[in-house]
DNA sequence: TTATTTTTGAGACACGTGCCTCATTTGTGC
DNA sequence: GCACAAATGAGGCACGTGTCTCAAAAATAA
């Protein structure tokens, strides 16, 4: 029978710490899997762990050339704090809240849906986030939420709402009251923060290269639905659209954005007195994260079956379509991705760490039939 | 002046750990913020935290009843390993290794830019990579290089290389000694495990659908163009590229695989032979990570430019050829999701815990000259 | 110089878990 | 019932960091 054996996984040789500290002629630790500790940092710099301590979170009463002494042992080793230890140590929690818009759109659904599917793997790094719906056309009351938030039960805040100054003034007092505050897929101009979402510029253009590669050789008119063109996402999207389409395809020309308020009956009034006012129609670019009134409009118009169709993101719908020919291609955003950039993002933001950027960036993803 | 306050980022109230164990009615702890605890665990249970330690860490000698009433208790209370603590506890340090091919392949460049610009990042979470390169093509050498890895100095091991027998029999024997093996990018038929990569039929189907809606209408040939047929993933790529091509575009008929071996002179060869002898073709599929050596040879020839031009993965060549129009799209796997992901999973499997798979799965992206 | 303040050090305890030892209880076979 | 083994409990130390307290040392003011 076996002797109890120590942990199987893995286990290193350990040399002992104090070979860390021997501040030998590189100055470089003698193995860099043994990360230096405050306590080699004490003896490095000279001076005592309740210094060393007192400098890293920044406590007063320590006389600048101690400071020095101790950035220099940091520079020196290469100290990097173990966030895990610390993080025990304070039991640390982070509570983060979603603040979106209660409309029914799918794709709202989807993101939803990955926020809580994460709540386990969140909690594992002591992640909790909860869900508010807000009335994304209410800046009043969306600046009034916000405003019952405090660093005290909140930690950050990612917010999906159209830009507006009551908003921007919001957000503003929120990070003065020590609250991560992430603009969320809707992009806020006048912000300085980063925030989480795709370059709707690069996406429009992307539609219009999309449409304009299907149709090569082709004369003729793309026809753009949104459900309003209010939001500077659409904005940006139609830009990049328009600036794509004249740089590259001068056989096509973009007619004026259609808005269908969300309303069936207005979409199929509006989009059917464009088509037969425009017979030749070769393309058309769904702007809105809802495709699902625009396409059932179109499709249940006849002759619109040749026409190639792009809309955005990827919901059981715009799925759906895609694979059933009701869709040529789907420009999307990846919703879970979008939801685990932004805990990460405000995590980062309330421990002032920084985040390793590229893999924050949300991709403008082409979806075809074939790459679900 | 201030007193000094405690660490300003983020504190909750903190209800005492007491009312955890609480077996109310509900079972239910009365706040989802605080994790139970082993000693909460203990004290449900009714047994001491030294048995508590002997169920969690499947340590023998311990009655079948009370291991049941252990684990009743960790369904009660929702515990959840604070994995962290227990990292913390153990020192655990993981160390990986990427086993890499030694080509000069642009694609593979990128990988091993991504591994080192990781490194800091992973240093955080104990994680330490080192690159070894293999020779791709020797079976014999990848086993032995295998053989020298043990669960002492090494935690997992990430393989590039294309399958073989010997192959398969060394990653099984290192996986008995108990070191993780996940193959990388290229995958490994006949594994249960699972990998990192993109589903290359899929890869192959969107690339014959992206040339088909770019020629629509026209009568004509597709050429495809690999480096080698050798690899599973060249054949798993012509499989899906022919399957989407019969499915859905009868007007276009794909030409034999063209092999280049990596040679400039024989690649000029077989390609201007074979564009001689089909004058009808209409878009070409270069399927091998080295998109170089065809595009030169394809850009040499007269009258080559209207041909639709489809390849793989982004280098610094296929991004400057998109933008120049050398290229209409690039199918893509993102090399630092690939590395990220490689090493998560490695983690994953060292430490027995699961991968939030969703995460994990490898995009078929494709890239435009606008969503780059 | 002395008195006072500022700066530093030494040490303790905590966080949640792993892992060990030693004693005690419980159960089993005879 | 006894002897022995198996099962369990009690407790301690460790991991690296945060956060206290109290004393000692150093710098400054008087």
């Amino acid at each position: 029978m076996e002797p109890k054996l120590s942990h199987p996984t893995q286990q290193f040789a350990a040399p002992q710490r104090s070979d860390i500290v021997t501040k030998s002629n590189t100055g470089m630790p003698s193995d860099p899997m043994l990360r230096p500790t405050t306590k080699d940092l004490a003896k490095a710099a000279g001076v005592s762990r309740a210094t060393v301590d007192r400098v890293l979170n920044g406590r007063e009463g320590v006389k600048k050339k101690t400071v020095d002494k101790v950035n220099a042992a940091i520079v020196e080793l290469g100290f990097v704090r173990n966030i895990q230890a610390a993080n025990l140590a304070k039991s640390t929690r982070y509570r983060f809240v979603f603040a979106l818009p209660r409309s029914g759109d799918q794709f709202l659904q989807e993101i939803i849906r990955h926020i809580n599917e994460g709540q386990k793997a969140f909690a594992l790094d002591q992640v909790w986030c909860d869900v508010h719906h807000i009335d994304e056309n209410d800046p009043h009351s969306i600046a009034a939420f916000l405003a019952t938030l405090t660093a005290q039960d909140t930690s950050g805040v990612a917010i999906m709402a159209p830009e507006s100054p009551q908003l921007r003034d919001a957000i503003f007092r929120l990070q003065e009251r020590g609250v991560a505050a992430l603009p969320f897929i809707s992009d806020q101009a006048a912000m300085d923060t980063d925030w989480v979402g795709m370059n709707n510029r690069s996406a429009g253009a992307t539609a219009a290269l999309l449409l304009g590669q299907f149709s090569p050789d082709v004369q003729g008119s793309l026809m753009v639905v949104a459900e309003s063109m209010q939001s500077r996402d659409s904005l940006e999207r139609r830009l990049g659209f328009d600036t794509e389409l004249n740089a590259s395809f001068p056989n096509l020309y973009a007619l004026p954005s259609l808005e269908t308020y969300g309303d069936q009956d207005r979409a199929e009034a509006i989009i059917g007195t464009m088509l037969s006012n425009h017979p030749d129609v070769a393309g058309i670019y769904i702007m809105s994260s809802e495709a699902r009134i625009p396409l059932t409009v179109i499709s249940g118009i006849a002759g619109t079956q040749r026409i190639v169709k792009v809309a955005h993101e990827r919901t059981p719908f715009t799925e759906a379509a895609l694979r059933n020919g009701g869709l040529q291609s789907v420009i999307a955003q990846d919703a879970g991705h979008l939801v685990r950039s932004a805990v990460r993002k405000l995590k980062a933001i309330t421990d002032k760490s920084v985040t390793h950027s590229a893999q924050e960036r949300i991709r403008v993803e082409v979806l075809l039939r074939t790459n679900l």
